[in-house]
DNA sequence: TTAATCTTGATAATATTTCTAGTGATTGTA
DNA sequence: TACAATCACTAGAAATATTATCAAGATTAA
């Protein structure tokens, strides 16, 4: 599991989206100005985000987009396999993107069986990780709360 | 951290040279052929593990490829940051391989904060796992043990 | 001397990642 | 209606990483 840039603009877009959940939707471009992402970059993750189920978004002039579920509902599990794809650093022990790898025999292969110790870690915390509490932290971390929009992640 | 088809190749070889350790040398091409890893490939990866102190090789007509420390005092988290590079997930939480990220303030980025807890849950089996341990688990897996060489991995 | 082996550097082929561009569709408002 | 702001979608350029191959050379045991 390797968080690629696209996964890590995902994840800062989903946190904005999350300190503004309940209010407005918000611009591609106030993200991206914000954030520092490029814009045209960040219109195709958050369409795939939209694809996903997790984030909507709605059109024209007072357009944007926002959460599609109340954050404690999304958890960075679900976000990162959207985007990344398998969490488990092979894909033969991966539950849900599983495939088959090349060595001879994988009931035999002691490779897979401490890989599948890494994946479960892994998924742990993952799993058990939700944007709204991603959201809380970064709250947290700063010290005198302003506007929200203004946040540095 | 993703394992790529070099660093299982990497840890296939290994497991050969470790339950082969104390006898001769491995030749590249044995190994190549049991564990069908493209021979000129497998050149790179070995000569890569012997710069990096885990292998060393013998020359000529009886040469080939043998652990350079033995098997348990090589851990996995030392065979996979050298082949791979960083544990983490993203480099500005690794400790070997740190780099900074794009985001506008490390100390207060909340994605930081949850990989940081995700490498260390890799690292923690990564470094508690040794090479010895990985060449019983498939020694285990293997109900009649018959000529090590013949192993399927 | 010979044959088997490792050594080394170059590089080809392919896949992935990151990012840009262009065109079209939708919508609120004047 | 017409306009401007915005999302929707597709294609693909550019850079990088991965996987694999080739060829000539150095080393060594027998």
């Amino acid at each position: 599991m390797k968080l690629s840039l696209r996964g890590e603009y995902a994840l800062r877009a989903l946190i904005v989206l999350g300190l503004n959940y309940g209010r407005s939707v918000v611009q591609i471009q106030t993200i991206s100005r914000q954030q520092n992402i490029p814009k045209r970059f960040l219109e195709q993750i958050l369409h795939d985000l939209k694809s996903a189920g997790i984030v909507e978004s709605r059109r024209g002039v007072a357009g944007g987009y926002r959460l599609h579920a109340p954050p404690e509902r999304i958890t960075l599990a679900a976000v990162i396999r959207h985007i990344e794809g398998p969490l488990a650093p092979v894909s033969c022990v991966s539950e849900r993107f599983y495939e088959p790898c090349t060595c001879p025999d994988e009931a035999k292969c002691g490779i897979r069986s401490v890989m599948k110790e890494v994946r479960d870690a892994i998924v742990k915390i993952l799993e058990g990780f939700t944007l709204a509490q991603l959201c809380e932290r970064v709250r947290q971390l700063h010290a005198e709360p302003g506007n929200p929009l203004d946040y540095i992640i």
